[in-house]
DNA sequence: TTGAAAGCGGTACCAT
DNA sequence: ATGGTACCGCTTTCAA
C-alpha cells in the first residue's frame, strides 16, 4: 500500500544505492560519484521526493530555521503588527524575510502565548531553532537576559545585545533626527518641539539625543514646555499635541517620533486650525509608504530596512558558522524632505 | 551525558513508569490511573518537560498545524502584507491568528517561494499541515485547484471556494457597498464615482454590484465616465482619480474601493484644489484604523475581521473532525460615517 | 491499567 | 566512494 510520502529509501531503492548515498547526495557532506548523484537527483526529480525536515531534525541535521521574536505581545508578533504604530516593522520584517530565506534559512514565528525566559529558551530548542531574531520595544523582558546568559545564537534588532553569540542591529537614529533638526534649523526655525517616547533605550533615547545635539550646535536653547513625551501610538501623540498647544508655548516646527506619530500631530494641528506646513513644520521618522499617501506628504528621515535586514541575517549567520559575533551594528539614516516642512512665517 | 532536552523517557523513569504511559497521560488517547496521571504531572511540571513536536508529527500523532498562505506574492504571505495596500490583511490575519491559537492551532506560514501545484502540496503535507487557510487576490492560482482536487482541508479567505473538504469566508461586499451608496443618496448625492477594481471576483465584483444596486433602486442613472477600473494601490487609485478630473465629468461624491484608495483619492483631490468633503465626498472601505487618523477622518464600510477569523477557524475545525464542510459563510459589514460625508454643494 | 517493541524518515558513525 | 546500522523522541499496536 503505497503511502502519500516519497522517502530517501524509496528514491535509494529506485536509484540502486544505499539509503546513505541518497541521503549524501542531498546533504553534500561527503564525496558522491557524479554518475551516482547525477541518477539520484533524477529520480529525486522523477518521484517529486520532498525531505522531512522533522525526520532530519529529529536525527541531528544541523537546523535552518531562524526564530523571530518580538516580546511585548499577548501571542506572536503578528498581534503586534496590526497596530499603525508598528507599520514600521512590517517593513524590517519584510526584509528580515528576504534576507533569510536568500541565505537559505526557514523563518519560525512562534505562535503560542509565550511564557518564562526557562520556558521559552526550551521551546526554542525543542522547535530547533538555529538561532533568533528578536525585534522589541520591551527590553527588560527576562527573556532577552536568558538568551544572553543561555549563550543561544541572537540578533536583537531596534534594540541593544551584545554577547558571544549575540549583537545588535539598529539604524542610526541620534544622526537621523540630527539631520532631521538642522533641516529645520536651516528652514530658520528655532522653537522646535519635540513629541516622542525619549525612554525608550534606542529609537527614543537616540532620536532625542540627536535632536538635542544639533540645537545646542546651533546656539538654541531648549524649552522645555517643547519636550512632550508620549508613546509610540497614533493616539498618544495625538493628546501630546493637544497638550503642546495648550501649554501656549510658541512653536514653529515638531519634530515627530515616528511617521504615524507625526501624521498624527499633523491631525491634531488641524483640528485646531493649524495647517501644516503653512502654520507649523513637522517631521516624521522611518519613511513609511503611508508618508507620500497623505496630504500633505511627510518630510521624514528614512530607515533603510532593506539594509537592516540583510545586516541581521548576515550577522547571524556568522554566528551560526562559529564565527565571533560581530561588533553592534548602526545602519546609517537618511533624511527625506517632502511637504510637511517649509521656512516659518516671518 | 546529559543532553539539552528533557525527553519522555527521563520522565517516565522519574516517575516509575513505563514511556507509554507518560505519552497517554499527555495525549489522554487512553486512561491512566488518577494516581498515576497526577504523579506524572508532577514529574513533567519539575522536569520542565517539553514535547517535540516533530517527533511526535514523525510518529504518526494528529497534527495540529494549520498553514496560512496567501498565493500571489513571490514568497510567503509578509512580503505582501507591507503595500498598505494590503494593510487590511494584516488585521484579518490578527484576527486568525488569534482565534487560531485559542482553539489550540499552530500556525505555519510558509517561507520558501512557492513551487508548482504539485509542490505545493507535497510540501504542505512534508510539514505536516493539517489544513490550510488561503488568503488571495489571485484566484486562477493553480494550487487553488489542486487544494481542491487533492480534497486537502482548505478555508478560502476574501475569495470564493467549495469542495467536499473547502468552503470560504467573505465579507458581505455588496450589502457594504450598497450601504454606502444609500448614504450618499441620502446626503443628496446623485453624480456619485466608482474607482475601483471591479474586475476582482469576490471584493471587486461584489462591491460594484451592490453599489449598482443601490442607483439603480434609486433611479439614478449611472454615467459610464464615472465608473473608473484601477488596481488596489495607491498609485493606481490616484491616476484614477486624475483620469476622473480630466474626463470633465462632473461628480460631487467617489465610492473608493478600499481605505488607502480612498485616502489617494482624496490626495489627488486635494492636489487639485478640491476639498473634502466640502468640494467632494469620499467613501473608503475596510474601516483601517489609518482612516481615523488622516484629516478628514475617512467615512467607510467596516469588515469585520475579528468574526470573519473566528468563522474561517470553526470552519476548518469542523472540516478536520470530519464534519462536512460548511456552506461558503458571509460577515455583515457596517457603514461607518466620519467626517469625509457631507451634502453635495447646492 | 500498564508495558514492550516496532516503527516514523533521516543522519552520522563505523566499516568496507 | 559506498553500505550498514544505531539511534533521535514519540505514538501506537499488541500483550499482559
Amino acid at each position: 500500500m503505497r503511502r502519500g510520502r516519497v522517502t530517501i529509501a524509496e528514491v535509494a531503492e529506485r536509484a540502486g544505492v544505499s539509503l546513505t548515498t541518497v541521503s549524501h547526495v542531498l546533504s553534500a557532506r561527503r564525496p558522491v560519484a557524479p554518475g551516482t548523484r547525477q541518477r539520484v537527483l533524477e529520480i529525486i526529480d522523477e518521484l517529486g521526493y520532498e525531505p522531512d525536515s522533522a525526520a532530519a531534525g529529529l536525527a541531528g541535521a544541523r537546523s535552518t530555521t531562524i526564530a523571530l521574536d518580538a516580546f511585548g505581545g499577548t501571542s506572536w508578533a503578528l498581534s503586534q503588527l496590526v497596530e499603525p504604530e508598528s507599520y514600521f516593522y512590517i517593513g524590517l520584517l519584510r526584509a528580515i524575510e528576504a534576507h533569510a530565506t536568500a541565505a537559505g534559512y526557514d523563518l519560525l514565528m512562534p505562535s503560542r502565548p509565550q511564557d518564562d525566559a526557562g520556558g521559552y529558551l526550551r521551546r526554542l530548542r525543542s522547535r530547533r531553532a538555529a538561532g533568533v531574531v528578536v525585534m522589541a520595544r520591551n527590553f527588560d523582558d527576562p527573556r532577552t537576559r536568558a538568551l544572553l546568559e543561555a549563550q543561544f545564537p541572537t540578533v536583537f534588532v531596534d534594540m541593544f545585545g551584545r554577547g558571544p553569540k549575540a549583537t545588535s542591529v539598529t539604524s542610526d537614529n541620534a544622526d537621523g533626527a540630527r539631520q532631521a533638526t538642522e533641516h529645520l534649523l536651516a528652514l530658520g526655525h528655532r522653537r522646535i518641539a519635540r513629541i516622542s517616547k525619549a525612554a525608550d533605550p534606542m529609537a527614543g533615547q537616540g532620536r532625542n539625543t540627536g535632536a538635542r545635539a544639533a540645537l545646542s550646535a546651533a546656539g538654541v536653547l531648549e524649552d522645555p514646555r517643547l519636550v512632550l513625551e508620549a508613546e509610540w501610538t497614533p493616539d498618544a501623540a495625538y493628546q501630546a499635541t493637544v497638550r503642546l498647544l495648550r501649554s501656549g508655548a510658541p512653536f514653529t516646527a515638531v519634530l515627530a517620533g515616528s511617521d504615524v506619530m507625526a501624521i498624527n500631530v499633523i491631525a491634531a494641528l488641524a483640528d485646531h486650525g493649524l495647517r501644516v506646513p503653512e502654520d507649523v513644520s513637522v517631521v516624521g521618522f522611518d519613511d513609511l509608504q503611508l508618508g507620500t499617501m497623505v496630504r500633505p506628504t511627510l518630510t521624514t528621515v528614512r530607515q533603510d530596512t532593506d539594509a537592516m535586514g540583510a545586516a541581521v541575517i548576515e550577522a547571524l549567520r556568522r554566528i551560526l558558522d562559529g564565527e565571533p559575533a560581530p561588533e553592534p551594528i548602526l545602519v546609517p539614516t537618511a533624511l527625506v524632505v517632502r511637504g510637511s516642512t517649509a521656512a516659518p512665517r516671518p
